[in-house]
DNA sequence: TTTTTATATTGCAATATTACGATATAGATG
DNA sequence: CATCTATATCGTAATATTGCAATATAAAAA
């Protein structure tokens, strides 16, 4: 075979597998890095950022916004696209848990 | 071609993306909730947990323990993985300053 | 030592991802 | 309207991931 079995897990197994997914290439936390450091959603010139083709940038960003990550309107010939604050708490909130939980860990064999 | 242009990013955008890509899938995700959820290292029957074969799992767990996520020793003919505190912190941060940023940004159109 | 038990590795089929040339789309500009 | 500019989509080749049966490995138990 080779299909994941995604509806064995939980929905938030899904959640945060599918989170994960989006930013599992470099390019992509790159457009996050660049969309950061603008400060602003008006991003027009994203390719010329990044070392790859037009088509393949835009496939990259429809990842990130199928995945939930960034959102965006087309304005003109021009994007909008920003990252959504929402979907970075969910992950900010799911790493800070995993860490406490760690701390208040007693066994400690490794 | 289809191979990843790793070597065009920056050594921090891919070692997110490693990470991420580690836990691009639900029954990753499944293995660490498990891993946390016995508040232990020792895990010998991680393969009962999870609703996939025995080589698949063996498989997901290597995953994760090449992207460093956990660390682990076998002991006798079991197993010990745990969680690497470390790399959880990585990701903390990482997500945290996202927000942080995305909190003080003026822009705001979408 | 043989068997049992538990995990790792190999090999392979099915599917998904990555990248880009060619082309389509659509608003802006002349 | 024709052209320019910027992004999206299509089609396709190369590569990577996913899953498991079969098999290997290795320590524990009988």
């Amino acid at each position: 075979m080779g299909a994941s079995k995604t509806h064995h897990f939980s929905q938030h197994q899904n959640t945060i597998a599918s989170l994960a997914k989006a930013l599992a290439h470099p390019a992509r936390v790159a457009i996050i890095d660049y969309l950061l450091s603008v400060d602003t959603c008006i991003c027009g010139d994203i390719v010329n950022e990044l070392p790859l083709a037009q088509p393949t940038v835009s496939q990259h960003l429809r990842e990130l916004k199928t995945a939930g990550i960034i959102k965006g309107n087309i304005e003109g010939n021009a994007i909008c696209y920003c990252i959504d604050e929402n979907v970075v708490a969910v992950l900010q909130a799911y790493f800070a848990h995993i860490a406490q939980l760690l701390n208040h860990k007693k066994t400690n064999c490794c």
